[in-house]
DNA sequence: CTGAAAGCGCTTACAG
DNA sequence: CTGAAAGCGCTTACAG
């Protein structure tokens, strides 16, 4: 009983046959090729190019102590900047031999955790975390297998389940508001995101407050959900306790383009009557106009390290810092 | 010399073992537990749940004849509804038996092929096509393989190489034209991306054209590279030409948003000096002011058809069409 | 530098 | 409804 995956295929032993060498000598030209002579090396090549061999990765992994197989939970927020993320982990895995698995998470902790095991299914080599809210049963899931873990996300947090590379959302706000008041705005106002179970946002209404507590202002914050449809209200609400608000820093870009619009449809220009910052820098923050003056965050650079610092990890690498922070910039633009 | 790939986990022989059955029975559990007593199944499932065991998918995968892995390359264009797209395949294959590995592309042909020999080493069961430029010895090389394929793309292209799922540029441009000259502009100017290896971008100018020659007026495009700052230039070009357009249909959001900045710079009124309309209803379409009248593709529910497809075409659905045609929709906005 | 043997953890095909 | 045997295509550990 000959049982082929794909028929017109061939595999290792076809190869071998071929060649003239065992297996195990063509698996190790192809996984070890320094431990083979450059005769034979170059022979087994010339077969596997002829041939059009492609390894079979599943039996490869499969049959390995750690297998090639890199897990990721990756909310479905599209322009939340994970996109940026996961292409960043993406770039770094696919020069390497690892294949990146990305399972679609949502924002309930039970089906991330459903996911989390759905992937420890295909035996990964290591993780990367980068969704929210995470269960504490998750965490410990992960630590007792002892995989490799690295987690995007707030640095100041949670004890980090391995390794850990962020951004302080907290400073970063707290640097953005300093900022404003830099620029001569005495009136700032806030608008952010419900901190239900959301670390970043959380942190970026606190850094927001502890600016206005350093310049010894009276902070004006309301925080609504995380969609756009939110900030005409977070608007009114903000006009309503403090009229005089002179800028309002959202902590979403997606905030601060939805109260550019509010802002136009009250008839108010910005920055002139109203300035807005916001917090992220998509892609569209320097076309709309006025161009978005926002803090940026690289979540390509951070997917990047996030994957290095994971590739390390997995090879073992000693001198591994825990903990990296990838910082933040502020970018001045026209709208504020 | 006993290894296990992760020690502190369970394979299935250990829950049989524990269960008092054989292995295949636990399989069966699993996999198909209609074949199974219901006794038999609820003191396994028993089993299952006490230890914590998680089927090793490498293990199941690789012995079974066909895989349960699906692959698709995604090329690294954040925000050119790609995205949406794996969504909505993920969004499927997450309620199904199988994983959907993203191998990310480029925009160059060589790369492409290579990311999917890298994909096939996997075995998968099947494959999404979306992105391009497709080399030809690719489909060559998958249509060898009769590996089921779900191409999604431009409806009027080349012969599928197995199943197709798309939209006509086409028609959405020539519609979107006819719409605006109903609206009551007289003269439609285009603003369209280069044809290069992009169908796409291609089928939008020829049907802007068609519905301009069914006008019986002069049609007045230009065609720059599809990246925001080719706008400003484009537009220029456009004045130059035809100084007294009234609309210019852009063969993209991103063109729209861009044309609109730079009508504010130059002093133009959107829509009462220039109208603009775009092609794709980005997130940020109805965001913008004005919000932008455009073309709506709906990327996530073609994702989600592509992977219905997929899956009805591995399991060998004989019912199904070979090509689905999705459409389009023409959202009216502000700004035109 | 090269190879023969064993095994990874499942599923398939056959049998009862 | 249940099981014993064989095998999927590789890699590991040992030997020479």
């Amino acid at each position: 009983m000959l049982r082929r995956l794909h028929a017109g295929t061939f595999n290792l032993q076809d190869i071998a046959r071929r060649a003239g060498v065992s297996p195990i000598t063509v698996s190790r030209v192809i996984n070890k090729p320094e431990m083979v002579s450059e005769a034979t090396r170059s022979r087994v090549l010339g077969v596997i190019q002829e041939m059009g061999f492609v390894l079979n990765r599943l039996a490869s992994s499969f049959s390995r102590a750690s297998s090639r197989i890199v897990g990721t939970v990756a909310p479905p927020i599209i322009n939340s900047g994970i996109a940026e993320q996961v292409q960043g982990m993406s770039d770094v895995f696919s020069r390497s031999d690892y294949q990146l698995l990305v399972s679609p998470g949502d924002l309930s902790a039970e089906n991330e955790e459903r996911q989390i095991m759905n992937i420890l299914g295909w035996q990964p080599a290591g993780f990367i975390l980068q969704a929210f809210p995470e269960s504490d049963a998750m965490r410990e899931t992960l630590k007792l297998r002892q995989l490799p873990v690295v987690e995007i996300s707030e640095l100041v947090g949670k004890e980090p389940i391995d390794c850990l590379v962020g951004v302080s959302n907290y400073e970063a706000a707290r640097r953005m508001t300093l900022f404003l008041a830099e620029l001569g705005y005495e009136r700032i106002s806030f608008m952010g995101a419900h901190s239900h179970g959301n670390d970043r946002a959380m942190r970026r209404t606190l850094g927001y407050r502890a600016a206005m507590a350093e310049l010894a202002r009276q902070a004006v914050a309301v925080v609504g959900p995380l969609h756009p449809s939110y900030a005409a209200g977070g608007l009114r609400k903000i006009l309503e306790i403090a009229p005089n608000t002179e800028v309002v820093f959202c902590a979403s870009d997606t905030f601060a383009i939805a109260t550019i619009q509010e802002c136009r449809r009250r008839g108010l220009r910005v920055p002139e009557d109203l300035a807005v910052a916001g917090f992220g820098d998509l892609d569209l923050a320097p076309l709309i106009v006025p161009a978005i003056t926002t803090v940026r965050v690289d979540r390509y650079r951070m997917g990047r390290i996030a994957a290095e610092t994971l590739l390390r990890r997995i090879a073992g690498d000693a001198s591994l810092e825990r903990i990296q922070d990838v910082g933040f910039s502020i970018v001045r633009r026209e709208s504020a």
